[in-house]
DNA sequence: CTCACATGTTAAG
DNA sequence: TTAACCTGTGAGC
């Protein structure tokens, strides 16, 4: 789940459920006990994301600093006759009468001050879903690297907010070999890729799941039987490896780079050839 | 049921 | 490079 897109999901969540309200603030497993003691009662003015963080902003300037890492979960629910007993080991839980939000897992959990949030900020690269992104800041770390764009797509400090799901169906989206070099790729390639991930996440935003399969390569319209991902969307090579590429048949592939799975299609993304020799 | 692995990142070795 | 975080899901027995 927790994409960019999710956490800017879970920000707008928060902000409706508990934005301008006193919440009441807990940490029944414990581990943030004497924050939640310090923020209870407090009124939450809003939650905000930027890439993969999520910052909940309280009175005087503090903030409550989220990040889900890979099995974290932050269930929002509203409308609720009561509040009920937690489940699980909930790690902070913000209440109201009528809404809670249980976090349970994540990586981080904090009470920063104004300029920690900054420097988070500051290590960021820009986010395809804030309107204040700044896509040439990207593409400066992009286009001066050796590194592979799979990589840098990775990298939080190049931009903020792309995962494995999203970087995998980019590429391809791209038709774009993972490993090829980022100082290779020309301006117009990333400007195109920037805007796509734009939209693509942004209707993540709203869906909750990632989608990336265009219309024209449904498996309706590709005469083909329907199927479901483990994540709920629609994808052509994000773990569909040793599967046939919706597009041209050929298996999908997969390596690991940098820790992470990769996948992409071996005709689709055909290997990045240097013209520099020859 | 138990086990491995996952949309992520940091810190220790 | 590996463990930790310690949830959720799916595969396999």
């Amino acid at each position: 789940m927790p994409e960019g897109h999710t956490l800017h999901r879970l920000a707008r969540d928060l902000t409706v459920a508990f934005g301008g309200q006193a919440v009441s603030v807990s940490s029944p497993q414990g581990r943030f006990a004497d924050e939640a003691a310090l923020l209870d009662g407090a009124v939450l003015a809003e939650a905000e994301a930027w890439g993969k963080h999520l910052f909940a902003r309280f009175d005087d300037d503090r903030f409550v600093h989220v990040h889900l890492g890979l099995i974290g979960t932050f269930d929002v629910r509203t409308g609720v006759d009561a509040v009920p007993p937690p489940v699980g080991a909930v790690r902070l839980r913000l209440a109201t009468a009528s809404s809670y939000a249980d976090l349970r897992g994540a990586i981080i959990c904090a009470l920063v001050t104004a300029e920690q949030r900054a420097g988070v900020v500051a290590r960021s690269g820009p986010d395809p879903l804030r309107t204040d992104a700044d896509p040439d800041r990207a593409w400066a770390g992009v286009q001066r690297s050796r590194k592979a764009i799979g990589a840098l797509l990775m990298d939080q400090g190049v931009l903020a907010g792309v995962g494995n799901v999203y970087r995998a169906e980019l590429l391809f989206r791209h038709r774009m070999h993972p490993l090829r070099p980022g100082n290779t790729l020309r301006v117009g390639q990333w400007q195109a890729m920037w805007d796509d991930l734009t939209v693509l996440m942004a209707e993540g935003v709203l869906s909750g799941r990632i989608d990336t399969v265009r219309p024209e390569h449904t498996p309706e319209a590709m005469g083909r039987e329907a199927r479901r991902d483990d994540h709920g969307g629609e994808v052509y090579v994000y773990r569909r490896h040793g599967q046939p590429c919706l597009v041209c048949g050929r298996k999908v592939l997969t390596a690991v780079l940098e820790g992470r799975n990769l996948f992409w299609c071996s005709r689709c993304q055909p290997a990045f050839r240097s013209r520099a020799v020859g």
